[in-house]
DNA sequence: CTAGGGTTAG
């Protein structure tokens, strides 16, 4: 109160004043309130050269706190606070909170002893630490603080702000929680604080981040004077709920635009996949772009599968003399993790190490994804061991799936229990991992124990991926009643996902009777996917039903469905070049088929090998189905390009976006063999690393 | 000495 009345009265030279000593100096205003003014500014002019050594303490204390880069310095700093007797300075231990909660990891709740040990809490300190714990493990940290605030609000000793509203709004964003959001609204507007600016702005990202666009839209439509950041906030709301139009139009009726509406534009084009518009219509035309452009950009084709357009932005930002940040940069290596494109990654990996990425946890866990799932299991073990700092969630999981993918089961467990030990807690996405390894390695008893110990011990819900890792693990094993048996026991009703993950263990199997069920159920959930009936018409050719084979056919071209097309990718002098079946009018297709056919007459001299495909089975499919099975698949073309182009000793990566067929895994297996070369093969599913005649899924996939 | 909107890996 004093403050305000004093800051009131004497304007600006105060404001220098209270700047200087913080809200030490207030405690000084009261006495100064009954002087007369000329009076007032002569003391202050006193006062000032009196305390100049105090000050000059103060300014030491804050720049020996800048330079605390870690709990333990900061311990030191305090207890010498507490020496010299300046604990009680109001500044200095709001400075500390200040440095406590969001400079230094890990240190919030040392910061909030502080603050309990404080006899007076400052809202500053207050804020403070509800903003450190916004970011933290624990954002509901947050709301405990502040309800904390309140109860000694009740006593008069803070006062609830603007700053205060908006740090907690954002926990509760972060939190997802719109129960609490509610709550804080309505306190909000009984302390009249729901209509300031940034009150409101966060009030609108809180309600769009819970999904409540219509809450958000009322906070917008009944601001007196929304700027250009609460319309950004309203725009970004729309992307987040899947509201492209609604942003669209937002955007249009906006008076004044920034580079950042622009910005949120991109990505909501991108989201909404959307790659062309978001390209010509607003990348193309922007005149200004910064560094969120060229990432947002980056990220969005990698996000949409354009992976040869992400490379050549990312060349492109080097070419107009910009430097990548860690977002373009996790973009860039997401790009090289799903094309497999090992060689490009190993490049960026040097540019991360040169250019001090190394200590951005983002980059790493990307960089951890990009060896993983090029099959450089090595790798991402070294990146994973060797991180800075600690290793969150997301670093854990990743290495987990890695190794899952690779067949490695038994270690992905291992590492999921030092995971544990570690003191991370696993999340939904982690036990997607953990199940995937066990389905994968046949750990069929430690899959369900896992499963169990998900929903009882960690109290987290299955959802459809959980459910298809179960039907998967089932289903692969060979117990397929138990797989179907689970499926009618599920307590939400299975999607189509869920049945095809059914229908491909069918297809393992050869149980052509189950498969025709779960056709049933699949044409009854999602009719039009093209894969599920090729899966079905080849498990029919396996078993010679040629009838059934062209019947399915028949109904698919009837349908206007057509075959999901395969491809493959192989990189070879940092140049990805990707394979389609049937394809034969270029150099480089022509030059995988002349390799492909010394290989295949040298594997059926050396090796006695014989088509799976070419044989008597054949003569009772129509002319058009005989062509379609003969055509040469596109793993085995990148194949051959790779033996053709790469030089001896070096290991071929291929990344197919379907799965491998079994004739083609065969062919590899000879090959590795033949030829003493190692492959490693990425499907959809799973690693494939051929060596000396035999596979690391031992032919379980 | 604090604040609201944009791109980030599993």
């Amino acid at each position: 109160m004093s403050g305000c009345l004093f800051i009131g009265l004497f304007g600006h030279g105060v404001w220098i004043f209270k700047i200087e000593f913080g809200n030490w100096a207030l405690d000084f205003v009261g006495l100064l309130l009954s002087l007369p003014y000329i009076k007032v500014i002569k003391l202050l002019k006193y006062f000032k050269m009196f305390s100049s050594q105090l000050v000059q303490t103060d300014y030491q204390m804050l720049t020996l706190l800048k330079r605390c880069k870690t709990l333990r310095t900061l311990t030191q700093l305090h207890t010498q606070l507490i020496k010299t007797g300046l604990e009680n300075d109001p500044f200095l231990t709001g400075n500390l909170i200040l440095h406590c909660a969001i400079n230094i990891t890990n240190a919030v709740p040392y910061a909030h002893s502080i603050l309990h040990y404080f006899p007076n809490p400052t809202a500053f300190m207050y804020n403070t630490l509800i903003r450190g714990y916004v970011e933290s493990d624990h954002p509901c940290n947050a709301l405990i603080t502040f309800n904390e605030m309140r109860r000694n609000r009740m006593s008069h000793i803070v006062c609830l702000d603007s700053f205060t509203f908006a740090f907690v709004l954002k926990a509760v964003a972060n939190m997802r929680s719109w129960d609490s959001g509610v709550q804080v609204h309505c306190l909000g507007i009984v302390y009249g604080l729901d209509m300031h600016i940034y009150v409101g702005t966060t009030l609108i990202s809180m309600y769009a981040e819970c999904g409540w666009i219509k809450e958000a839209r009322k906070v917008f439509d009944e601001m007196l004077a929304p700027n250009v950041v609460a319309w950004n906030a309203m725009i970004t709301g729309c992307i987040r709920c899947c509201d492209v139009e609604g942003a669209e139009m937002l955007y249009r009726r906006m008076d004044v635009k920034d580079l950042v509406s622009s910005n949120v534009m991109l990505d909501g084009f991108m989201k909404s996949g959307e790659v062309e518009v978001a390209k010509r219509m607003f990348f193309e035309e922007m005149d200004v772009k910064d560094d969120v452009s060229w990432s947002t950009m980056i990220v969005g084709f990698s996000h949409n599968g354009c992976f040869g357009e992400a490379l050549d932005l990312f060349v492109e930002l080097h070419r107009v003399g910009l430097r990548p940040n860690e977002v373009s940069l996790t973009g860039v290596l997401s790009v090289c993790a799903q094309s497999g494109a090992f060689e490009f990654g190993k490049i960026v990996h040097c540019y991360i190490e040169k250019c001090g990425f190394v200590w951005i946890r983002s980059v790493n866990n990307a960089l951890l994804d990009t060896y993983s799932k090029c099959g450089n299991i090595d790798m991402a073990r070294l990146v994973f061991e060797r991180m800075p700092g600690f290793k969150s969630i997301v670093s854990w999981t990743t290495m987990v799936a890695g190794l899952a993918m690779q067949g490695y089961g038994d270690e992905a467990l291992k590492l999921f229990h030092q995971m544990e030990d570690s003191g991370i807690k696993p999340d939904g996405i982690t036990f997607i991992s953990i199940l995937y390894a066990c389905s994968h390695a046949g750990l069929i008893e430690d899959g369900c124990r896992y499963f169990s110990m998900m929903k009882n011990d960690y109290g987290i819900e299955p959802t459809y991926e959980h459910y298809g890792c179960m039907v998967d693990l089932y289903g692969r094993a060979g117990d397929l009643q138990k797989a179907y048996k689970f499926i009618t026991q599920m307590p939400i009703k299975p999607n189509a996902v869920i049945w095809r993950t059914l229908l491909g263990a069918c297809s393992i199997h050869g149980n052509v009777e189950l498969a025709e069920e779960v056709q049933l159920r699949l044409s009854e959930l999602d009719p039009s996917d093209s894969g599920d009936h090729v899966l079905l018409s080849n498990i029919y050719a396996v078993a010679g039903k040629w009838k059934d084979v062209a019947t399915v056919r028949k109904s698919m071209t009837s349908q206007g469905l057509t075959k999901t097309p395969g491809w493959s990718m192989i990189e070879v002098d940092k140049i990805m070049y990707s394979f389609v079946a049937g394809e034969k009018d270029n150099e480089v297709t022509k030059e995988a088929y002349t390799k492909l056919k010394e290989i295949m007459s040298r594997l059926r001299v050396e090796a006695g090998y014989a088509s799976e495909v070419i044989g008597s089975v054949l003569h009772d499919i129509e002319d058009e189905e005989k062509e379609d099975s003969l055509v040469t698949h596109s793993e085995k073309l990148a194949l051959a390009f790779g033996m053709s182009r790469l030089c001896d000793g070096s290991v071929i990566r291929i990344v197919k976006n379907l799965r491998v067929c079994k004739d083609c895994h065969t062919v590899m297996k000879l090959v590795s063999n033949v030829f003493g070369i190692e492959i490693v093969l990425r499907d959809r599913s799973r690693f494939h690393s051929f060596r000396n005649g035999s596979c690391s899924c031992k032919d379980y996939w």
